[in-house]
RNA sequence: GCCCCUAUAGCUCAAUCGGUAGAGCAUUUGACUCUUAAUCAACAGGUUCAAGGUUCGAGUCCUUGUGGGGGCACCA
């Protein structure tokens, strides 16, 4: 018998001990156990002295036996709290149903609030039941699990056992919340539309492809959700947004899981310019929830970057990319030769490439790890914006921005295209030099369709919601943020 | 796709030059009614990721594979 198969069977041994004596190692229905954190501040101050009578429950973390008198530590989702199990205080019944508990159990307690002699915040145990029997044999106490692997395969023990990673995480849906009452303020409707697409459009990016049995056809999953929402606003569901989850079939590394969450934004009447304000309202609502929750003080917006912090306090900054671009360049982006000459010593390829696609590389490299942020950088060259308005006064700049923070672009907007001949056309050109995968512009006709029976001139905004929660939850990496990043299956 | 690192008891980690695989925690047994990673005593626990190879002898060296991590590339 293996080691684990060993620890395994004590634990089934207790569980039948437990069915012996005539209690549920399963547990039932609990009701009117509080929360952790909101029983602590009702202890007496003064040791040794009786509080309120409270139930909670929790799994065990701890076990201090020092033989008649048990010292346990549970937890659950909001804090941890020590009970105090005594064998006079229970009896022998009760007292044979404390000795089949183990490390990791779950249990529910009557009893007292009561400091010890030392001090510890504790409940004094008038009544156990046994919730859940754990039958797995845990980790090591004090240091948990460490293996990266085994932590993101079973994730629930990373959230038992490593300090902070609920916490995130339940950050992570605060976060989620805030931004839905930023947008409800804001008279917007939440919705959604469909994940199995004919045609994945609306951002450039490799689809994952499946197939349905009925219709024998091939289906995307999407990549974006800019189109349908857009159909929305033709029908006239004027302020409009969806959170959802988007899938690029592309490399996976501290920024990218193959799935992540998206929100998209809509709103019919404005521009770009109105989609900035209201990324400055969604991103600081939410890091101002952020702030609290962290019980961070100050002025200022600022929340914990690594060893770094980022200033979220707006206004924030708007540069133009042509701007920036001669800035880091040393010459104005419409030097084509010029381009074309830097280019080639930074090794991107110039043949057959159209100029805007060789700009945007630069831009890249040049610019983009450097923007610290926040800052929107605005007014793209037109020709890799197919899905944008032009400016009025010259068409080779596209209404466009990009918030940038700590180097990750974390929003995307634009004053949308409403143009159907123009959108048809932007559908028609591929870009030289760009596959066709890689390209945002898919014909989809009954999209022009659409734009044909009107859409309202609009501005539109697409958030990371993961890169926002780690941008404002100190997460370096997307799976910091993600409760199930992909993995390979073992064997 | 390329490069580097990594895999030892349930968990956290050791193992010198290639020479009997060890410790702490957890478990088991015993003691203990105010502990704080409780303490004390005793027992037990191993297909060293997998498959090959070199060698008298491999956890250790070599090859291949698998999982994971990091970097590059890809990715507005």
């Amino acid at each position: 018998m293996s080691e684990q198969n060993r620890l395994e069977t004590f634990r089934v041994e207790k569980l039948q001990h437990i069915i012996d004596l005539g209690h549920d190692p399963y547990g039932q229905r609990f009701d009117g156990h509080r929360p952790i954190a909101e029983v602590r501040p009702l202890c007496p101050e003064e040791n040794g002295i009786d509080g309120e009578e409270v139930r909670v429950a929790g799994r065990i973390m701890l076990k201090r036996d020092t033989g008649k008198l048990w010292f346990v530590n549970i937890k659950d989702m909001t804090g941890n709290i020590q009970l105090m199990i005594s064998k006079n205080e229970l009896g022998d019944e009760q007292w044979a149903l404390v000795k089949t508990l183990d490390l990791a159990d779950i249990v529910g307690v009557d009893g007292l609030l009561r400091k010890t002699k030392t001090g510890e915040i504790s409940v004094y145990v008038k009544k156990l039941t046994i919730l859940t029997k754990s039958i797995a044999p845990p980790p090591e106490k004090y240091h948990g699990v460490d293996d990266v692997e085994t932590l993101l395969r079973h994730r629930y023990l990373d959230l038992i056992y490593s300090d902070g990673v609920l916490d995130r995480m339940l950050l992570r849906s605060s976060i989620i919340d805030s931004v839905r009452q930023t947008l409800r303020g804001n008279r917007f409707v939440e919705v959604e539309t469909p994940v199995l697409h004919a045609i994945a459009g609306g951002a450039a990016a490799r689809p994952f492809i499946t197939h349905h049995n009925a219709l024998d056809i091939q289906l995307y999953m999407r990549i974006a959700l800019e189109l349908h929402l857009k159909r929305l606003m033709v029908g006239g569901v004027e302020r409009v947004y969806e959170i959802g989850r988007v899938f690029r079939n592309e490399g996976i590394d501290a920024t990218h899981n193959p799935e992540f969450t998206m929100i998209e934004i809509y709103q019919s009447y404005g521009n770009y310019e109105t989609m900035m304000d209201l990324t400055e309202a969604i991103v600081t609502d939410a890091a101002r929830i952020v702030k609290e929750k962290l019980g961070l003080e100050g002025d200022r917006l600022v929340l914990p970057w690594g060893d770094e912090t980022i200033d979220f306090t707006s206004p924030w900054p708007r540069k133009k990319y042509a701007d920036l671009f001669e800035a880091a360049a040393g010459f104005p982006m419409t030097d084509h030769e010029k381009v074309i000459e830097l280019a080639k010593t930074k090794h991107i390829q110039t043949e057959n490439v159209h100029i805007d696609v060789i700009v945007n590389k630069l831009f890249e490299e040049l610019v983009e790890d450097s923007l610290e942020g926040p800052v929107f950088v605005i007014d793209y060259p037109a020709s890799i914006c197919p899905l944008t308005k032009r400016k009025q006064n010259d068409p080779t700049i596209a209404e466009r921005f990009e918030l940038y923070v700590k180097g990750m672009e974390l929003a995307n907007a634009y004053t949308e295209l409403n143009d159907p001949r123009l959108q048809e056309q932007l559908f028609k050109t591929q870009l030289a030099g760009q596959a066709e995968e890689d390209s945002m512009a898919k014909m989809d006709h009954e999209f022009v369709y659409a734009l044909k029976v009107g859409m309202p001139p609009a501005g539109g905004l697409g958030i990371g919601i993961d890169r926002l929660v780690m941008l404002l939850t100190n997460s370096k990496t997307i799976r910091d943020v993600i409760y199930f990043p992909l993995m390979k299956p073992e064997n």
